[in-house]
DNA sequence: CCGACTATTGGACTGGTGGACAGGGTCGCC
DNA sequence: GGCGACCCTGTCCACCAGTCCAATAGTCGG
C-alpha cells in the first residue's frame, strides 16, 4: 500500500527495508486516479526549498486528495516542515530514519495521527506557550516593573488611547495620566508612547522570531 | 512496564484493555526510587485544570526524570493540552481512547516520539503558520491597499520612529512624510499613528486568540 | 493625448505630547 | 514620628503630529 515518490530509488536505503513490498516512483501519478484513500504516500524533498515542498504537497493533495503524506528529507528543516504540514502534509521526518521509525510513522500516519518529531514539536509548543504566558501578563517583563496605576495607562494606551481618554476611562485628570506616563516611559527606558506600545506588544511578536 | 496514574481504576477502563499487565496507582510514587528511564508514565488528569495538570506534569518529572509521560483527559482541553506539553508530557489524549489507540501511543511515546492529537496540531500549525504568513507580509491584508511608497513609511512608523526621521531614512521631506502618513490613514481607517502600529501588529497577536 | 494615480513639497493652523518645576494626600515600615 | 512608595493635580512651554489648501511632475492605461 505504501508508495514513495523519488527520483532516485538509491536515495531511499531505509525506507525500501521498512517497507519491503512499497512502490518507489519517479514522479506523481499523473492521473488522479482510483489510487484512493487511506493509502501512505512519502515523498522525498530531494533539493526542494521550503516553499517547494509546500507546493509539492499542496500539488500531490490535488491529485489524490485523500492520500496520508509524509515528506522525507535528507536536510530536515524547520521551515520545510512547518510549509508541508500547513499545506496537508501528514509527517516530516528524516529520509535517512531507521527503517523502525519509518515504520512507526507508517503506523501513526495511516491511523488518521500525525507525525511530526520532537525538535520542532518542542519549538512550536514552547514559542506557542511562551506567546500564551506573555499574554496573560501583556507585559511579562516588561510591565511588571510598573505600578497597577501605571500599567492601567499602559495598557489603555496600548490599545490607542490617547491622554484624554484614559484619563476619562480611568476617572483621572489628564495631567495624572501624563505623570504615569513619564514615568512609565523612565522605567521601561522609552522615549514616547509609540515605542510604549510596541515594547508591551512585541512580546506577541517574539513567537515569530523563535519559530521562523 | 506502564504505569498509570488515577485516584480510581475504574476510570481506566480502555487502558486497562490496552495494558493488561500494566499498573494503576492512585498516586505519584512518593520516592523517586529507582523506576528508571524508559518507563511510560500515564496520567489521568480526572477534575484538575489546565494549569494544575502543567504542575502535575512538571512535578511527576521531577520525580523521575525521565519518564515518558503521557496525559489523559476524560475532557481533553487545547489549552490544558499546551500546559501539558510546554511542561514535558510527551502525549495528550482522551482517557477513553480505544485500546489500539493507546497503545499506538505507547509505541510512538516510548520509541522517544511525541503524539498530539490531529485537532490540536493543526491548530497550532495552523496558527503558526498565518503568522508566518502575515509576518511576510507584515500588512497581509491591511497594508497590501498602499502604494510602495506608503507602504515604507508605515514600516518604518511601525519601528517606532518620528515624522523626521523617517523622512531621513527615506531621503524626502518630512512634509512629504505626512503626506503619505494622512493617505495611509485614510486608507486604513485609523485616525493615527499609534493605531496604525496597532493595526499593522495586530496580525501577530491574532495568534494567541485563536490559539487560546 | 488626456485622465487617474502616485510621489513630492510648501505654508499655515490646531491639538496632542512630553518635559520641567512644584506641589498635596495616603499608606506601610523602621 | 520620619521616610519612602504611590497616587493625584497644577502651570508653562517647546515640540511633534495631523489636517486643509495648493502646486509640480512622472507614469500608465484607455
Amino acid at each position: 500500500m505504501a508508495v514513495a515518490i523519488c527520483s532516485r530509488a538509491a536515495l531511499l536505503g531505509t525506507w525500501r527495508k521498512a517497507f519491503p513490498e512499497g512502490r518507489i516512483c519517479a514522479a506523481l501519478p499523473a492521473t488522479s486516479g482510483k489510487d484512493e484513500g487511506g493509502g501512505l504516500l512519502w515523498l522525498h524533498a530531494e533539493r526542494r526549498d521550503a516553499a517547494g515542498v509546500g507546493e509539492w504537497v499542496a500539488d500531490a493533495l490535488r491529485r489524490i486528495p485523500h492520500a496520508r503524506i509524509v515528506v522525507m528529507s535528507d536536510a530536515p528543516e524547520q521551515v520545510a516542515a512547518l510549509h508541508a504540514l500547513n499545506q496537508g502534509a501528514r509527517g516530516y521526518c528524516h529520509a535517512q530514519a531507521a527503517p523502525d521509525l519509518l515504520r512507526q510513522i507508517g503506523v501513526v500516519v495511516g491511523n488518521g495521527g500525525m507525525w511530526i518529531g520532537p525538535e520542532l514539536m518542542q519549538r512550536v509548543l514552547g514559542s506557542v506557550n511562551a506567546l500564551l504566558d506573555s499574554r496573560g501578563a501583556p507585559s511579562g517583563d516588561s510591565l511588571s516593573a510598573l505600578t497597577p496605576r501605571e500599567r492601567a495607562v499602559a495598557m489603555e494606551v496600548s490599545k490607542g488611547a490617547t491622554n484624554k481618554e484614559v484619563a476619562r476611562r480611568l476617572g483621572i485628570t489628564e495631567r495624572t495620566v501624563k505623570a504615569h506616563l513619564a514615568a512609565t516611559f523612565e522605567k521601561l527606558g522609552v522615549r514616547d508612547r509609540l515605542e510604549l506600545v510596541i515594547r508591551v506588544r512585541e512580546s506577541a511578536t517574539r513567537l515569530a522570531r523563535s519559530v521562523a
